[in-house]
DNA sequence: CTTAATTTGTCCCAAGTAGGGACATATTAA
DNA sequence: TTAATATGTCCCTACTTGGGACAAATTAAG
């Protein structure tokens, strides 16, 4: 049951009907391929003829095309496959973070096109935007022949309006109101698309052709030098009135507790960041500022997760910490939001094996009721490079998504 | 941007397209009446003939009738004036409170059409339901004549499951899986939908006439016995995977902080509810499990505000502490959600010119940017029966929703 | 007082959509 | 070789919006 907003609505036209059909046709096409026109027919319970006319019109925009004639398992004439044309289209997703910045490009399928290539982030926008422009024509220079690129997707660590492309407020990168879409998008003539990370992360599993959550609601949390959160509730993605929506990562834990980088006291980034675990494992008092000693500077979360696996004691103890923390923190996001499925990221999941459990048991604490508490989390590893494949889906997503109407 | 799920998805029919018309229609004139075919016609960018058509069709249903001839400004033939017809149709509200129940009913439109009539809550759900039974058909006997009865919402403090019409666990009414929805159903033979009370205090706000929030996107906070917190994004009520969305209740402030009603220690609720800003006048410890000694057990936080207003310091600071915890969970709320708009009700509210900068001030303390610590705050009296009218837009609200689609 | 301008609401036909069935084609089992 | 069955195409019907013509109603201007 929703609400017909009476300022912002779209009434059906003539050809609504259609394009909600055809992005359905897509859709499905998309998260069952091979697939016939018959098969098509039958899964959107309409005639053959009906799912005909959807596919000639995909075929004349080459966002789908017939493969081989399939074996079809019983008598009967064979059908012939239909897939998504992922050679005449592709996008490119950039990553930016603290200290260097991702490149990927990946058709509409988000299967990479060109391997991953990085390079040092200069926090000078301008001087990054010249950098990311010259890599990105290299990359439509040498795709020139073959496809088309349908635009640009950039993922900040940091707070990001969509709609106008701007960021906030980046800490790590210390950028405030930096009109990033606008001027990427002047320098590569290319559509552009900006998002927080937390957010392209939940939306890349949204997105992903298998799973996806509970009827579209989902929350992906990925835990690094902050605490970044995505929420998707009805398959969108939540950005709320001022653009901080998600921000779980500044819910306190207790407002008494140490201090977070925004300011405020007891959030539960504080407690469970990559610093605040590197904190507990040096025996620094949480509410201390002072910078880690020099000699520890380089010494990773990483390092700290192969000391606890070789028996470090104290390593261990500081991942535990963490991990309740971590599933303490989940039950309120639980309780605020009960997405049927989260999402864990970030460099903490190397030791899943080893926090699981105090994780699931913080979950179960508090969530308000037993079936909650054992929402099912599933993690994501660094390497499945979820923020680039966010950022792919910044552009991707558009083509499959749901129509606006009513 | 909203994602097509490949499992539930509703495919475009001949009469889809009329559909999405049709209550974009109803909509307009709910919002907009009085107003003739011509205004709708340009409000809905469309041409007089469409408009005229989904008219005629709403007509027949007797959905909306033809008022007066207006008085059309200029020259030029007058126009004919559309209403919601609120005579044929009505609705009835239920809200079941731990003491006692309350009953009216409605129009479409959300206006009174019986007063508010109450009697005592009584806890055995079979008879309880005898009575509510009783009175509903005393109503409709009484209005068999002009109009039909659409259904009976009910409203009840605790944990619904809407789908199914059980409640899940209430505890102040020491109900656990009670399915009420199918036994008033078969009771009064009229359809019944249930629902949470924080959930539908936040419907009642999205449905009202006027305001509703930014695009569909607010919450309703209501701080009585418990916390009950109602979500709505995109104009639809979030109510999660296991049915506990919304419980900002029993997120923490401090997890080490008092105990809580739900078992856990810290909750929002523990700090805010009515019985921890009259244990904090008394000077209890928060942890107390004791009861309120007998000579206060009639005590309210009504009479609290009053000793406030009469100049009683400790009630003024009880009524100042609870406000500073209100606004620490408001900002969790905001940094969670981040809806435009926030609606607050319970007995408190009296007491808001007393505690408002407070509330303001905590929450702007820890809400994550500055134009989100000035999101906008609302409040709603008693006397304005937030829970009742969301019981009736229950019932109401689906007439005028929009339809499922793609 | 008459006429022109303007607004409202209706009607009709064109364009475009899904619904439904007939049909040729292709393939396998009997 | 034949019957059965599955696929994909085609055509007509039903129903929708789009667009314009038109009569009725009303006011401003002359």
């Amino acid at each position: 049951m929703r609400k017909i907003d009476p300022k912002r609505f779209q009434i059906a036209k003539r050809r609504t009907s259609r394009e909600i059909n055809r992005q359905i046709a897509l859709t499905l096409i998309r998260t069952h391929q091979p697939v016939s026109r018959a098969d098509l027919a039958r899964l959107m319970g309409t005639r053959r003829g009906a799912a005909s006319v959807l596919v000639n019109e995909l075929m004349e925009e080459a966002l789908i095309f017939e493969g081989a004639i399939g074996e079809g398992g019983g008598r009967g004439r064979k059908p012939t496959f239909l897939y998504i044309d992922s050679r005449e289209r592709y996008v490119i997703a950039v990553d930016i973070r603290a200290t260097r910045t991702y490149l990927m490009a990946t058709d509409l399928m988000g299967k990479p096109l060109v391997g991953i290539t990085n390079f040092p982030t200069n926090r000078d926008v301008d001087a990054l935007i010249a950098e990311l422009s010259k890599r990105i024509k290299s990359i439509v220079a040498d795709h020139q022949s073959n496809a088309t690129c349908q635009g640009v997707g950039v993922v900040v660590p940091g707070m990001t309006d969509h709609g106008s492309g701007r960021v906030l407020h980046a800490p790590t990168l210390g950028w405030r109101d930096v009109d990033l879409k606008d001027a990427l998008a002047a320098a590569t003539s290319l559509p552009v698309q900006i998002e927080n990370s937390g957010r392209a992360c939940a939306l890349a599993q949204v997105w992903a052709t298998r799973g996806g959550g509970h009827e579209g609601n989902l929350v992906f949390v990925s835990v690094s030098d902050g605490v970044g959160v995505g929420v998707v509730i009805n398959g969108e993605i939540v950005r709320g009135r001022y653009n901080i929506a998600g921000e779980f990562g500044h819910v306190p834990i207790s407002v008494d507790g140490p201090r977070c980088s925004c300011g405020a006291t007891g959030c539960w980034e504080a407690y469970v960041s990559n610093l605040a675990t590197l904190s507990r494992y040096f025996g620094r008092n949480q509410n201390d500022s002072k910078p880690i000693p020099a000699e520890n500077a380089t010494f990773t979360v990483e390092d700290l997760i192969s000391r606890a696996r070789n028996g470090d004691a104290k390593a261990l103890a500081a991942l535990q910490s963490t991990a309740r923390y971590l599933g303490l923190g989940l039950a309120s996001i639980v309780n605020a939001v009960d997405p049927g499925r989260i999402y864990i990221g970030g460099e903490i999941i190397a030791a899943w094996d080893l926090i699981e459990s105090a994780v699931r048991a913080a979950l179960a604490e508090r969530a308000l009721t037993a079936p909650a508490g054992r929402t099912e989390i599933r993690t994501v590893s660094v390497d499945e490079h979820p923020r680039l494949r966010g950022a792919a889906a910044l552009l991707a997503a558009p083509a499959f998504a749901a129509p606006m109407v009513a």
